[in-house]
DNA sequence: GCAGCCTACATTTTT
DNA sequence: TGTAGGCTGC
């Protein structure tokens, strides 16, 4: 036996080497799951002979793609690696639609819309269908199609259902099967998939055509997928429809239910739950020792994990040293909370000597990181926020890509409307108007009218003539310019000859320099993209290839500088897959954390819970949970009690604040007591905060005049309007009455009389505060 | 056709 | 706060 086959642990060498069904790799966080992945692929290929390309394996990432590549070619050398089927579902089945689009009604050369393009364009169907916008939300509209795509329900068969006219009527959107329908049609006549066609329409492929069923299964001989917790309804079945009559089904699936958290993706635990039900005869492999976290994280983690009902029992441990107890911090504000994160990761650096990039803070949502990066910012800590808008949703880089997508398919109905006039050409909105109307009404696309508006009835003046046909010979040359050059210059000359480049370099604003580095960056992908198909032996790599690859990208991969010394922010969906020396959970509220969305409902507050549980085992070293009683949300203050979540965990592995200046702090300004129930193991655990209320001795003076100024979901400052004799709760001082308020926008100052305080004259521009009702 | 103002709205987000 | 979309007036 070879020897890197040694290195594996008895479990996971066992399920390496078992390769005669079925088998499912239940994968404890942190068990060496890429591992076993890479490993048996490589132990396929060198001892079992099989030929790369009847493997097939898919991950949900490209990143994940990638390191997987990248660790079987270091296994098995770089020859084989390079004929195996792996990548996401997506862009595997995006390949195989190519090959076979001539049987679903495509063209090889169909485009990919992302979740921006469909939105827009199911807004256009439901104003072309005189529908209130305000009762067919797009976004609620797009939900309900994707996810009927996902259950691989037909426009036919959802118009057939009864249960979906039911639920539908419920919330006031019958049509939404009108709508559904009208959709696919317009994505067919654009010669258009979205995401989640891509698998809708392999499915389809494969259940209408045997034929080509048949090829695949042949071809894909060996099937491996990756996170196999978050597959949704339509991969589950084509996996199915892959296996289907083979004997035996040789499919490996791994992942760990522990870890679902894309259920409002779709993914389905029940996928994994019922995997040895699908598959008879499955053979389920238990990763359950972690190499990552010490001792006291894992078992925290299984303390908290345990709390869910549905879920593949299993005993995670580790072997690792025992470790410090999950430390737990109350702040009294938002503010209080980042700092006292801050200080914490100053405080490990100084006596443990650890380096930014050990650090990382996770939070729910995108919008509390500000705060931290405000408290960071403010002492030069250097950190790194992920998340927020990817390279490849940047407007310039969106306007570029539309105009390849052009190109690629003139049919493409929001590439179109994209670019018809930007860079400014004088085709107004009118103009437009009238092309799609006429689309619409004659079933052809957009370009089509555009070739020739006679034809189609529309009449336009001489001005508006000749825009239409400068604007149609730019893209006619740009296709006759991509059936001969490379991608890459293709690109070069759309970014010059279609005036996008002007656009930018009008004035040197900031952000236009910006946008300007963005193209750049677009191009140099583009070069490197071409000189890498060059140089693996294709004479002209078209811009259709390019175009296909990017359609599946997102800038997960893209980041270079993963690995510079920086504190890491994102949200915990972001950390999946990562670890860190130390890590902090911040934002530890009911309404928070768990997510208010999930209101009481079992199933989501499950789902929160793997959310937490995949919080936590991302740390190596140290963790820490904190909360704050007050915070700005949307801008007004909001008071919660502590996450229900902190009383999950076993508080043996927990190091409760006593000796937190912020938690004595607030203890002895609320004059709430912080211990209170008795847990069976004789310690006390906290009880929940409840939120602070306004003694009676106070007067109220006027009526309430909440805090004023439009909500953000960046949660930061709101301004105030505060007038004399008005009652307010402010984040530190406590209570306290306004006696008089002078200077005006920013430079407005109130004299405020504190009940525990005393007088205090505040800067409102820098005040966190509520008016109290 | 388009700049500029006003209003409504705001989890998470692998493809 | 920030953004997207709608509306208005030039």
């Amino acid at each position: 036996m070879s020897d890197y086959i040694q290195e594996l642990n008895e479990e996971q060498r066992n399920a390496v080497l078992y390769n005669d069904g079925p088998s499912l790799v239940i994968a404890g966080a942190g068990s060496g799951k890429t591992r076993v992945l890479t490993y048996k692929i490589a132990y396929l290929i060198k001892e079992k002979n099989y030929d790369a390309h009847n493997i097939l394996a898919l991950t949900f990432t490209n990143k994940a793609a990638k390191e997987i590549v990248r660790r079987v070619n270091k296994d098995i050398g770089r020859p084989w690696s390079d004929y195996i089927w792996m990548g996401t579902f997506h862009s595997v089945f995006s390949r195989i639609l190519r090959r076979e689009a001539q049987f679903l009604g495509f063209t090889s050369s169909y485009t990919i819309y992302d979740a921006a393009d469909s939105r827009s364009l199911l807004r256009t169907l439901i104003k072309e269908m005189k529908l209130d916008e305000k009762v067919y939300k797009p976004n609620v509209v797009q939900v309900h199609i994707s996810n009927a795509k996902n259950h691989l329900v037909s426009p036919e068969g959802y118009a057939n259902s009864k249960e979906a006219y039911e639920a539908d009527s419920a919330i006031k959107m019958p049509l939404i099967r009108d709508i559904y329908k009208r959709y696919k049609d317009r994505c067919c006549q654009s010669d258009v998939m979205d995401f989640d066609d891509l698998l809708f329409y392999t499915f389809m492929l494969f259940r209408d055509h045997p034929e080509v069923l048949i090829r695949y299964q042949d071809l894909f001989r060996y099937v491996l997928v990756d996170e196999y917790q978050d597959t949704n309804y339509a991969q589950h079945c084509i996996l199915l429809q892959l296996m289907q009559g083979k004997t035996p089904q040789l499919i490996c699936a791994v992942g760990d239910d522990a870890q679902s958290i894309y259920s409002f993706r779709g993914a389905d635990v029940d996928n994994i739950l019922n995997f040895t039900k699908v598959y008879p005869n499955t053979k389920v492999f238990k990763l359950e020792q972690n190499y990552r976290s010490t001792q006291t994280i894992v078992c925290a983690a299984n303390s908290l994990i345990e709390k869910n009902q549905r879920q593949i029992r299993k005993e995670v441990f580790s072997e690792k040293e025992r470790g410090e107890a999950i430390g737990v911090y109350q702040a009294y504000s938002d503010v209080e909370e980042a700092d006292i994160v801050v200080n914490k990761i100053m405080e490990l650096r100084r006596g443990q000597h650890y380096a930014y990039s050990d650090f990382a803070i996770l939070y729910r949502t995108n919008a509390q990181s500000r705060i931290f990066e405000e408290a960071m910012r403010k002492r030069g800590m250097p950190y790194r926020i992920y998340g927020g808008l990817s390279f490849y949703q940047r407007k310039e880089i969106k306007d570029v890509i539309a105009y390849f997508r052009l190109v690629v398919n003139p049919n493409d109905e929001e590439a179109f409307k994209r670019i018809i006039n930007y860079p400014a050409r004088g085709i107004g909105d009118t103009t437009v108007g009238k092309i799609i109307a006429a689309a619409t009404e004659h079933n052809v696309s957009l370009w089509t009218v555009l070739c020739e508006p006679l034809t189609y009835g529309l009449n336009f003046n001489k001005g508006i003539v000749g825009k239409l046909q400068a604007f149609r010979d730019l893209i006619a040359g740009f296709i006759a310019d991509a059936a001969e050059k490379n991608a890459n210059e293709v690109g070069t000359d759309v970014i010059r000859q279609s005036g996008i480049i002007n656009d930018i370099c009008q004035d040197n604003s900031p952000e236009n320099l910006s946008r300007k580095e963005n193209i750049e960056e677009l191009v140099n992908g583009m070069n490197d993209f071409c000189a890498q198909r060059l140089e693996e032996g294709n004479t002209h790599v078209l811009l259709g290839d390019f175009l296909s690859e990017v359609s599946l990208l997102t800038d997960q991969d893209s980041d270079k500088e993963g690995d510079d010394e920086k504190i890491t922010l994102m949200t915990v969906h972001a950390a999946k897959g990562l670890e860190f020396k130390n890590v902090f959970v911040v934002g530890m509220e009911e309404n928070l954390f768990p997510s208010g969305m999930a209101g009481e409902s079992p199933r989501a507050l499950e789902e929160e819970r793997r959310l937490f549980y995949v919080a936590i085992t991302r740390a190596e070293e140290h963790c820490f949970l904190s909360y704050a009683k007050s915070r700005l949300r949307y801008g007004k203050m909001e008071f919660s009690s502590s996450s229900r979540f902190l009383k999950d965990i076993d508080v043996r592995f927990l190091r409760l604040p006593q000796d937190a200046v912020a938690f004595r702090k607030a203890d002895r300004e609320t004059g709430s007591p912080l211990f209170g129930r008795k847990e069976s193991g004789g310690m006390r655990l906290k009880q929940p905060i409840i939120a602070p209320t306004v003694p009676r001795n106070l007067k109220r003076v006027t009526p309430a005049v909440g805090v004023s100024g439009p909500a953000s979901p960046a949660g930061s400052a709101a301004s105030h309007q505060v007038q004399q004799g008005q009652l307010i709760e402010h984040e530190r001082f406590g209570l306290g009455e306004v006696l008089k308020v002078e200077g005006e926008g920013d430079n407005a100052k109130a004299t405020i009389r504190f009940k525990n305080a005393g007088d205090k004259q505040l800067l409102l521009r820098f005040a966190r505060f509520k008016v109290i009702d």
